[in-house]
RNA sequence: GGCCGAUUCGUCUAGCGGUUAGGACACCGCCCUUUCACGGCGGUAACACGGGUUCAAUUCCCGUAUCGGUCACCA
C-alpha cells in the first residue's frame, strides 16, 4: 500500500492570485480529492521585497470562493506549522549548513557588482553560459577558493554571504514528469544556484524542497514555468539525502494570451475587458481597483468548470461538471501538454449554463436592488417574474435588469427600421382593436388571458396576428427584440399596457400619413 | 542565443497504427415560437512541413519550422 497522497498549493503573497494560479490550485485539489488525499496551503513569502499586504488573505478568500477546501496549512493549522516560510528560516538555515558541511554547497561572498562583471566578461568571451558554475566558481570569492580561516573570519565579522549549491560538473539528471514523461537535463546546464540569500532567507528552490519533504508531500503539481528548474530540485533531494521519498512531479501547461504571443497577463485582461483575478483586488499602493470574476458576475461553479477544462479533458463528451463530478473524473495523465489560449467567450457560455439553473428567488433580490437604485418601484414578486422571464437569455445575473429595461421604461423612441417596415394601417387597426379589447378585462392580468384577448381581437378585426406582432412589440417596447410580449404585458400590468398602446397610437400615427 | 517543452478546426480539445478525424465555444442556416429569446437540428472548418519505420501513419522515430517556458541573492 502506497502512502496517502498529499499535495500543496504554495503561492507567493506578492499580489492577487492570478486566474492561472487558481487553476493550479484546482488541479491540485481535484487530484488530492480523487486520490483520497490531502491538500495543503503553504505561503512562500521568502522575498521580503515583494511582500504585499493583504495578498495572503486574498489567496485564502479566493480559494474559499471557488470551493477549494484546504485540509492543512496556513489559515487552518496542522502538525507541520508554521506554514509561512518566513517563519521557518531556522529550518532552512540548518539544512543549508548541513549541505555546506557535507561539501555539497559553499559560502560565496561576491557582491552584485562582482557578479555583473563576471557575467559580462563571460558574455564577451562568448562563453557557452554566463553563469556561476563548476568552472567559473573557481575564479570567484567563495569558500572553495579562499582559505578556511579567511572564510571563518569574514563570517564572524558579519560580512554578508550566500550559500550556493555545488552543482556537479557532469552528471545526467532525469525526472519522470507525470504529464510529460522523462525529462533529461545535463548538470552542466544547471548553475550554482543560491540556496540561502544574504538576508538569511532561503530561495524558492531550497525552501520548496525542504518543506515538501518535511510536510510529506507526495505530488508536486505546478506550472510549466518550473520545469527548467525541476532537475535542480531533483539534485537537491539527492544531496539532502531524500531522493527515495522525493515527490512525483507534474508540470501543468500555461495559460496563453487570447491572441498574439506569450502567456496570459494582466494587460491582456485589461485590453480584452475581462477579469484575470478571481476576486476584486485593490492595489494597496496605487489604490487601483481590478474587478474579479466574482464581481463581473461569474458564478464560482462556472469559473471552476471553465478552468478545469482549460488544459484537461476527461475524454468523454461531457462539458458541464459539478466539483464532485470533476473530482470523480479527474486524471493527471489526461492533462494536455501544450499551453492553452484563454478564451473568455467560453467562460461566458459556462456562466450562462449555470445562471439559468439558479432559482428565481435567489436572483430576484439583485434585480430588485438594481431597479430601486435606478429609481423604479419593484416588488420582490415583480422581480421574481422578471427573473423567470429573462434568466435564460443572459450570461450574467446583472444583465437581467438591463434586459428588463423595456419593462421598466415606457418607450421614448421607437425603432425606426421596424416602424418603417411594420407600422401600417393594419398595425394601427390591430393596436387600436387590442387596446379596446383590453379595457373591459377584469381581475388578474395574466399572460395566458392576454394572449387570448389578443387572438380574439385580431380575429374579429380580420387581421393576421403574425403580421402585426412586430408592430405590437414596437408599440409596447419601442424595440424590435425583447422577451416574450405576453409576459411583458403581464408584468407591466393592464394600465401601463393600455397607456403604452395609446402613446404609440398618438405618436406613430403621424408618421404613416 | 543556450537548455527544456509543445504542435489536431479561429479557440478549448477527443484520438493513443487501419476512424466518413468526434465533441464544445464562436460563426452561419433551418425548425420551434401567430412575438423575442432560450432551445432543438444541421452546416462551414483541423492532423505545421520534410524524411524514415510499417502492409498501413494524425498516431512511432529523426530532422526543419513555428510557438511556449527558462536562463536573478523573484517566486
Amino acid at each position: 500500500m502506497s502512502k496517502p497522497v498529499r499535495v500543496r498549493f504554495a503561492p507567493s503573497p506578492t499580489g492577487p492570485l492570478h486566474i492561472g494560479g487558481v487553476r493550479t490550485a484546482l488541479y491540485n485539489y481535484l487530484f488530492a480529492r480523487k486520490m483520497g488525499g490531502q491538500m495543503l496551503l503553504r505561503i512562500e513569502d521568502t522575498d521580503q521585497n515583494r511582500f504585499v499586504p493583504g495578498a495572503e488573505d486574498y489567496i485564502m478568500e479566493a480559494l474559499r470562493w471557488v470551493g477549494i477546501e484546504i485540509d492543512e496549512g496556513q489559515g487552518v493549522g496542522g502538525p507541520h506549522a508554521p506554514y509561512r516560510q518566513s517563519e521557518r528560516r531556522e529550518i532552512y538555515q540548518k539544512e543549508a549548513q548541513r549541505l555546506v558541511d557535507e561539501d555539497k554547497a559553499y559560502y560565496a561572498f561576491d557582491t552584485a557588482e562582482e557578479l555583473d562583471v563576471m557575467r559580462k566578461r563571460l558574455e564577451e568571451a562568448n562563453a557557452p553560459a554566463a553563469q556561476y558554475n563548476s568552472i567559473t566558481r573557481m575564479q570567484m570569492r567563495n569558500s572553495l577558493t579562499m582559505k578556511p580561516d579567511d572564510v571563518r573570519a569574514r563570517i564572524d565579522a558579519g560580512e554578508p554571504f550566500v550559500i550556493r549549491l555545488k552543482t556537479p560538473r557532469k552528471e545526467e539528471v532525469r525526472l519522470n514528469d507525470l504529464i510529460r514523461g522523462w525529462v533529461n537535463v545535463h548538470s552542466s546546464a544547471i548553475d550554482d544556484k543560491v540556496l540561502l540569500k544574504s538576508d538569511g532567507l532561503p530561495t524558492y528552490h531550497l525552501a520548496n524542497i525542504i518543506d515538501d519533504h518535511l510536510m510529506g508531500i507526495t505530488h508536486v503539481i505546478r506550472g510549466e514555468e518550473w520545469l527548467p528548474s525541476a532537475p535542480l530540485h531533483v539534485l537537491l533531494y539527492r544531496y539532502l539525502g531524500w531522493e527515495d521519498t522525493m515527490p512525483q512531479f507534474a508540470h501543468l501547461p500555461l495559460l496563453l494570451k487570447p491572441e498574439g504571443n506569450g502567456k496570459l497577463s494582466k494587460r491582456d485582461a485589461d485590453l480584452g475587458g475581462f477579469p484575470i483575478f478571481p476576486l476584486q483586488w485593490t492595489d494597496p499602493v496605487t489604490g487601483v481597483v481590478a474587478r474579479g470574476f466574482r464581481e463581473e458576475g461569474y458564478l464560482p461553479e462556472a469559473t471552476i468548470n471553465f478552468l478545469a477544462l482549460l488544459g484537461w479533458n476527461p475524454g468523454t463528451e461531457q462539458e458541464l461538471f459539478t466539483m464532485d463530478e470533476l473530482i470523480a473524473s479527474f486524471d493527471l495523465t489526461q492533462v494536455h501538454k501544450a499551453g492553452a489560449r484563454f478564451d473568455i467567450q467560453k467562460a461566458q457560455w459556462f456562466n450562462h449554463q449555470y445562471i439559468r439553473q439558479v432559482a428565481d428567488q435567489e436572483l430576484a433580490p439583485t434585480v430588485q436592488q438594481q431597479a430601486e437604485a435606478a429609481g423604479f418601484n419593484c416588488s420582490l414578486e415583480k422581480a421574481n417574474k422578471i427573473v423567470a422571464l429573462l434568466k435564460g437569455r443572459v450570461n450574467f445575473a446583472h444583465e437581467i435588469f438591463n434586459e428588463a429595461s423595456t419593462i421598466f421604461n415606457a418607450p421614448s423612441v421607437y425603432d425606426e427600421t421596424i416602424v418603417a417596415a411594420k407600422w401600417n394601417d393594419d398595425a394601427i387597426r390591430a393596436v387600436t382593436a387590442f387596446r379596446d379589447a383590453l379595457q373591459p378585462v377584469d381581475g388578474d392580468f395574466l399572460a395566458e388571458a392576454i394572449k387570448h384577448t389578443l387572438g380574439d381581437a385580431m380575429q374579429q378585426a380580420g387581421i393576421k396576428q403574425g403580421k402585426i406582432m412586430q408592430a405590437m412589440r414596437v408599440a409596447l417596447t419601442g424595440s424590435g427584440t425583447g422577451p416574450d410580449l405576453m409576459l411583458t404585458m403581464e408584468i407591466i400590468g393592464k394600465e401601463e399596457t393600455i397607456g403604452r398602446l395609446e402613446a404609440a397610437l398618438a405618436t406613430l400615427k403621424i408618421k404613416v400619413s
